[in-house]
DNA sequence: AAAGAACTACGAAATAGTTCGTGGAACATG
DNA sequence: CATGTTCCACGAACTATTTCGTAGTTCTTT
């Protein structure tokens, strides 16, 4: 059984806009969303978010709950499932299905990885050196 | 100054497809393209193909040689810079900007690493490790 | 209760992406 | 050179994506 995504269809670049949001806020109204955005740099109207949080309900992007009079909208996916969702779609798609290609390319494009992270990935690659033994 | 990929538009899914043919068999005409297309699964007419590439011509994406009456096209950026630009987006957008996260991601999500891809990561990483300490 | 504010739903326009069919030009061959 | 083949340009349709405006409903505040 395949666990992984679902059968949900992926975001497009405004719905990542759009769920990017709701990952780093939680369960948010629309307008919660709306000034969200606006901080950030985006000029968009309101009614714009709200027909985005629609049509994402529709596809089963994102939940709903509208017991109250302004619905509280929250990603169906977690960051992580959609992280995991679109790499293999890049992989697939233009690393001809090789992931520790795009490793190879993450890694050397002048990555900014911290020591923390440096040391995590080593760890990483150390298991599976291991398991590859 | 940003060197990266130009400012080429990112290419569209379809647009990939082609730009995939064309990394595999290299300068090619659309006859050639179509075939190879055919050959996988894809039913898609000849003229669909002939209008992407004309689109992606007019794009930039790719190059063009039409001395000969079947003209020959090109991808104009490499698979590697193409596999750079979308890694790119990826992490912007999905990753927060984190680039180790994205390899963490790929690694981690059932990698089928060869142990030759494995050591290639091994001695990326130990230079950064370098640079960092 | 009247006025105004906050919300949702709906429709629609504008743009982008995908897919072909037709028509006419260039070329090969009997 | 008549006929069939190959190839390109163009236009058009159809779907998907992105963006709002308007209208009507439900609160809130005088």
């Amino acid at each position: 059984m395949g666990v992984t995504a679902g059968d949900l269809p992926r975001p497009t670049n405004a719905e990542l806009g759009i769920l990017r949001v709701l990952w780093d806020l939680g369960p948010s109204t629309v307008r919660r969303v709306h000034e969200y955005l606006q901080s950030e740099k985006a000029t968009v109207g309101y009614t714009t978010i709200l027909k985005f949080l629609q049509i994402m309900h529709g596809k089963g992007l994102v939940e709903r709950d509208d017991s109250n009079r302004a619905h509280v909208y929250s990603a169906q996916l977690s960051r992580d499932a959609t992280q995991q969702q679109l790499t293999s779609f890049l992989v697939d798609n233009v690393f001809d299905g090789s992931r520790s290609q795009l490793v190879l390319q993450a890694l050397g494009g002048g990555a900014r990885a911290s020591a923390d992270e440096l040391a995590e990935i080593r760890s990483l690659l150390e298991r599976l050196e291991e398991r590859q033994s």
